[in-house]
DNA sequence: GTTAAGATCTGCT
DNA sequence: GCAGATCTTAACG
């Protein structure tokens, strides 16, 4: 079952607390893959300088301006994509990033886009690691995550799946007090 | 035109 | 635990 717009307009740091323990789909020409979804953090456009909007809209956060439910890929430290999903109303400039999953279907394709025989616990435990094994670029920039290749499907036992808990942000230089983090606690799959 | 910093990963010590 | 790889974007001259 697809997520409603109205899912995305809530409160950034409820999307991104909402959104754990539900699946992310990828349907390749070779194959389905799936996983859920065990950590997640909220990106703020006021008051928040780790915020890629927070100083404006440029050319390459624009998306996160556009319409909720869409992904924001952006391309970091010349190696990796990161993988959003753009939240409240148009204009606003919110996302959430979505940090790690737990492998559950198209684990041999997942392995493949690694390109190499990392253990399944690092298939997709980090935001570049996901990207990756996803085979998510730049062209799903701005791809509406309710049509086929690439979207969101909700569990119905997502809240079964375990604790939720809230800690700093990962990676970054400003901002790092903020309780934005979302995991799944104790969950294997964590990027850390 | 030039430069510095970045929502990371991997491999080596 | 730490440094290096690697390149796009945005701010500045």
């Amino acid at each position: 079952m697809q997520f409603i717009t109205d899912f995305f307009l809530r409160d950034t740091a409820e999307v991104a607390r909402g959104l754990l323990g539900h699946y992310l789909v990828r349907e390749t020409p070779e194959g389905l893959i799936k996983g859920i979804i065990v950590e997640t953090e909220a990106y703020l456009s006021s008051s928040d300088p780790a915020c890629h909007a927070s100083r404006g809209k440029t050319k390459r956060n624009a998306t996160m301006f556009g319409l909720p439910g869409r992904a924001y890929v952006y391309f970091i430290y010349g190696n990796h994509y990161c993988f959003n999903v753009v939240t409240g109303p148009e204009g606003k400039g919110e996302a959430v990033l979505v940090r790690a999953v737990r492998p559950v279907a198209g684990k041999e394709l997942m392995l493949k886009y690694r390109g190499n025989d990392c253990p399944e616990i690092n298939l997709a435990s980090g935001p570049g690691k996901l990207c990756q094994a996803f085979a998510i670029d730049k062209s799903f920039d701005g791809h509406d995550l309710r049509t086929k290749t690439l979207y969101l499907q909700q569990n119905e036992s997502a809240g079964y799946t375990g604790a939720v808990k809230a800690t700093p942000r990962i990676g970054l230089s400003v901002a790092k007090e903020k309780m934005l983090r979302f995991i799944i606690e104790g969950n294997k799959y964590l990027s850390r």
